[in-house]
DNA sequence: GTCTATATAAGGATAGAC
DNA sequence: GTCTATCCTTATATAGAC
C-alpha cells in the first residue's frame, strides 16, 4: 500500500481494515507509522550490511565490486528486497524525513562508496551508479516486456555487468563521444 | 518544498506563509493544489511534446533516437525541466495519482516508445531506458561530486550515447555475460 | 491483545467582508 | 486580489474497558 499509494497516502485506519483490526490494535504492535517501515526494513538492512562487510574486507578492485554486484543482484531477486527498494524508490523524499529512510540512505552511501573510487571521472561515477541502479529499476523498467523475472534479473546483471567494465576501462578506450 | 519535503508533507499553509499571504489568498491562484504542480510543469509538457513531434515526423532509426536524446539533454538543462523530473522522481506515486502526474506519465511513456523497438531484447530495452535515466538523474547521482552543470551534462549524455550505442549493436557483440 | 471512544492537531477548501 | 473566520474531513495517537 505504501509502494503504490504513497507512505503519506496510505493511512493507519486503512492498513487496520486491511488487516481486519481496529487502529488501536495496530497501535498496540506498531507504536508509530515509521516502526511499520522499520519492521520491514529489518531483514533487508541486516543482509546489506553482511555483504557489505564481506566486500570491504576483500581487495579493492574491479573483481571484489563485480562479485559484490553479483551477489547484490542475487539478494534482489528475494522479494523483500525488491520491495524495500520499490517503495523507496517511490517514496523517495522518505529517505530524509523518516528514521527508517535515513538508515537506508546510510547504507545505500556505503555501497555507492564501495562501487567507486574518489580518482573516478564524473562519467565513470555515473556509469558506476547506472549499473546499480540497473539492478534495482529493472523490475520498472521492464515491467511492460514479457518475460520472467529470471530473464529480468539476468538482463539487468548484464547491462550492469557491462557499465561496471565499460567504468574500469581505460579513459577513451571505451566510447566515441564525438561519434 | 514539494521536492524536498514531499507533495503532501507541504502544506499550502506553508506555501502561503513562504510566498507571504494568506491559504485563501492563494486559493484565489489556484482552485486545487494540484494545480500547483500543473502550472509548475506547463512549459516542460509543452517543449517535450514539441520535440517528441519532430522525432516522431523523421526516420525510425538510430540517428533520430541519438538525436533526440540530444536535444532532450539540452532541453534538461534548462531551470524548469531539470526540476519537474526532480519533483516527479521524488514523488513517483503522484504519477499514478495526481492528475498532472497522468500527463506526465503518459509523456514519458511517449518518450520511451521511441527510443525503444517492440523487437528490442530485454536487455535493449534496460539500456535504452538507462540512457534517458542517465540524463533525468545525473544530477542526483553526480551531486556530491565537484563538478560544473555543463561538466555533469556532458556526463550524463556521454553514457547515455554509449548506452545507446550498445543497444544498437547487434546481440552478442557489445557484452560477455559470463566474462 | 483487541476493542470503543475520544483527544488533539492539521489538512484542503469556502464564505463573505473589504 | 487579499483578508479573517470557519467548515468539514481526516490524520496520528491515546485512554481505559474487556
Amino acid at each position: 500500500m505504501f509502494t503504490e499509494d504513497g507512505y503519506d497516502k496510505t493511512s493507519l485506519r486503512e492498513i487496520a481494515e486491511k488487516l481486519g483490526v481496529t487502529k488501536a490494535a495496530l497501535y498496540y504492535h506498531f507504536p508509530t507509522k515509521d516502526d511499520i517501515v522499520s519492521s520491514l526494513i529489518e531483514q533487508r538492512i541486516a543482509a546489506v550490511d553482511a555483504l557489505l562487510d564481506w566486500a570491504e574486507a576483500q581487495p579493492r578492485d574491479s573483481a571484489t565490486r563485480r562479485e559484490f554486484l553479483e551477489r547484490y543482484a542475487v539478494l534482489h531477486d528475494e522479494f523483500v528486497h525488491e520491495n524495500v527498494i520499490r517503495f523507496f524508490e517511490r517514496n523517495q523524499t522518505l529517505i530524509n524525513t523518516l528514521p527508517a529512510g535515513k538508515r537506508m540512505r546510510e547504507q545505500m552511501m556505503r555501497v555507492f562508496a564501495l562501487l567507486t573510487d574518489p580518482s573516478d571521472s564524473l562519467t565513470q561515477q555515473l556509469r558506476r551508479a547506472l549499473a546499480l541502479f540497473s539492478i534495482h529499476a529493472s523490475w520498472f523498467l521492464l515491467r511492460e516486456r514479457p518475460g520472467t523475472p529470471e530473464e529480468r534479473r539476468a538482463a539487468a546483471l548484464e547491462v550492469a555487468s557491462e557499465l561496471l567494465r565499460s567504468a574500469d576501462a581505460p579513459a577513451g578506450e571505451d566510447a566515441d563521444p564525438a561519434g
